[in-house]
RNA sequence: GGACCCGUAGCUCAGCUUGGACAGAGCGAAAGCCUUCUAAGCGUUGAAGUAAGCUUUAGGCCCAGGGUUCGAAUCCCUGCGGGUCCGCCA
């Protein structure tokens, strides 16, 4: 990394030059600062000395200044107040930068240290129930997490677990069958006539306790393979992972495996025997528990009273099923916060169980996102109150179908849909990321249309430019230039920028947030825009000019890196 | 009753893990910048943008109160406010 051997030169020279015994020198590199551009490129505050030279920070920081020679990357020690800031060579710092970039392009970033085979399971849409944006807060960020991952030198196992079975499978074929408004079902958009029988039907069912009963039995009669309900369970089944498929597409996920729920349901009955048995597990009120009061979690129901598996077994099941055919050194279950209990739960059982289920146990995790609320509050599908996926992108699409006609009227169809298609989703998915995972996202529909500010759309439009820019100059960039010239402030803070990115990624990967690399897109566009409006790169003076040109074909390659960790296209044209 | 998360500008949020140089963005508000088209004889009007942009201004007792520290938005405790979960949904 470019940045990291200045860094380097500069704790070289802070270790030698403090001498105290008392000093833990090992920690120099910790402790060392960006700071504000003004004040230098790297800052040691002096506060920690204090103690031990028995001075004042300020002080010790002036010795220290006069004490400490430039060294070769480092032109210049200064001390302000308490602070010790170090000024590296502008001039080594943009051309080894810009140099790195555009040798590693695409791989710019980059980096080999993971080394662990990670499981990613994220979406979770189940059938016969409506995809919300919930859904695609899910899915936007298991995948980006799934791509920095994979950036800094993961094996990804990109898995969905779908529930595709249950009692919400159940009441929507009763009101297929039931409910005769609906009437047949229509050859396109299935998913969400399906999500509103299901609707429809939780409506008439919930309270009436005759009507649970007939749904009850519904369900078990799927589970004992009664012919005529299988048929129509996989059929409707099968409508909703076509259109899932078409999701993922939209998505840019590939999975490597999908599991679901009905494959899990005779395992999970026989892992709850198995508990029964070995006094893990017990009966209480005919279901099947386990007693997880002495470990502060509560009561984990395995099997209900009719007998079928609940979620908390079949993801026993599941984790066994991942067990025995991939070697993993870390799963991660992207699932909302309101679940956080039952993965507690189903962890604390799996270390209970011993032997591989402990060590699964170990390599597991929760990343909790929070939920997705709408201004008018929680969203719930069996209610209605929610903002569906469809509806979302049709709207999105066409608002952006038209921002895009307005500024190319001599685009053809073709040209537009695809433009238009790249924006809307970039808007989406920056939407869904752009706030820290754990905290509550508010959709507002307003804040998600507009394609100003803090958007997308806005670090595409940075990329966009610079794509015009070097159409514009229609020769090939020289490979090389004399990066002395690059001293205005706008070109030095784009410069530090750019050295940041594979830091950026790093802390993006190990703390999973995929907000952290929005941020800095934003910050990149944003930087480089202002640049762009104050110094002029084509109209520049020759030597000046291919010095910019260099930079800025750096600047969108960086762009175009950090929008592919996110899932996001980088048009060339906007 | 118990557990977890959140509380930072009018609004939406960064910063908190690892305490340090004036608490940062975006939206909204106010003012301005460039180009093109438009109406009128240049200073002027209206509309638009690869300007989907840029600059400036206003806006804060970082929920409250204690504690730790040379130093707290950041760490600890208490309270208040909001959200979520707590045996047969997932």
């Amino acid at each position: 990394m470019a940045e990291d051997s200045f860094k380097e030169e500069v704790v070289a020279i802070l270790v030698k030059s403090i001498s105290n015994k008392e000093f833990d020198k090992s920690k120099v590199s910790e402790l060392i600062e960006v700071p504000q551009q003004e004040f230098g490129d790297y800052a040691f505050p002096c506060f920690v000395l204090a103690r031990i030279y028995k001075k004042s920070p300020q002080e010790i920081a002036n010795d220290l200044a006069d004490k400490i020679k430039p060294g070769k990357k480092v032109t210049k020690v200064q001390a302000t107040g308490p602070y010790l800031n170090f000024f590296v060579d502008k001039e080594e710092v943009a051309e080894s930068t810009v140099a790195d970039i555009l040798n590693k392009k695409e791989a710019y970033g980059s980096s080999k240290n993971g080394k662990k085979t990670v499981m990613v399971e994220f979406f979770h849409a189940n059938t016969h129930k409506a995809v919300h944006i919930g859904h695609i807060r899910n899915i936007c960020l298991g995948e980006s997490i799934s791509r920095t991952l994979e950036f800094t030198g993961n094996k990804v196992v990109r898995v969905n677990y779908q529930g595709d079975i249950g009692p919400h499978v159940a009441k929507c074929l009763w009101g297929m069958i039931n409910i005769k408004k609906f009437g047949k079902p229509p050859s396109a958009n299935r998913l969400r006539w399906l999500a509103d029988v299901y609707v429809n039907a939780n409506k008439t069912i919930e309270g009436n306790e005759k009507l649970e009963a007939e749904v009850k039995q519904l369900l078990l009669k799927i589970y004992n393979k009664d012919k005529e309900l299988n048929k129509l369970w996989n059929e409707t089944r099968q409508w909703c992972l076509d259109e899932f498929e078409e999701m993922y597409k939209d998505f840019g996920v590939k999975y490597k495996e999908l599991y679901f729920e009905s494959g899990m349901e005779f395992p999970a009955r026989d892992i709850s025997k198995q508990l029964l048995k070995k006094g893990i597990a017990k009966e209480s009120d005919g279901a099947v528990i386990i007693d997880l009061k002495s470990h502060k979690l509560g009561i984990f129901v395995l099997v209900t009273q009719d007998g079928t598996a609940l979620y908390s077994s079949k993801d026993i099941a599941l984790a066994q099923k991942k067990m025995s055919k991939y070697s993993l050194d870390k799963s991660i279950h992207v699932v909302g916060k309101e679940q956080e209990l039952h993965f507690k739960q189903l962890f604390k059982t799996l270390e209970i169980m011993g032997g591989k289920e402990k060590e699964f146990a170990g390599k597991s995790y929760h990343l909790i996102y929070g939920l997705v609320m709408l201004p008018t509050g929680k969203m719930s599908s069996r209610s209605g109150s929610v903002v569906f996926y469809d509806e979302l992108k049709d709207e999105l699409l066409s608002l952006a179908t038209a921002e895009v006609k307005k500024r190319h009227k001599d685009w053809n169809q073709k040209q537009v849909d695809e433009t238009a298609k790249k924006i809307a989703f970039a808007a989406l998915k920056l939407g869904m990321i752009y706030r820290d995972n754990e905290k509550q996202l508010v959709f507002d529909w307003e804040q998600a249309m507009n394609f100003e500010g803090e958007t997308g759309p806005y670090i595409q439009y940075a990329h966009a430019r610079i794509c015009s820019i070097l159409e514009k100059y229609g020769k090939k960039v020289a490979t090389t230039a004399d990066f002395s010239l690059l001293k205005e402030k706008e070109e030095q803070l784009l410069i530090r920028l750019l050295s940041q990115f594979p830091a950026t990624v790093e802390a993006a990967a190990s703390n999973y947030k995929p907000l952290l690399i929005a941020r800095y897109l934003l910050d990149l566009s944003q930087a480089f825009n202002n640049f762009y409006h104050q110094h002029p790169i084509l109209k520049a003076e020759e030597d000046v000019k291919k010095a910019r040109l260099l930079l800025i074909t750096a600047v969108k390659q960086v762009l175009k890196n950090g929008l592919n960790l996110l899932a996001i296209e980088a048009p060339e044209k906007m």
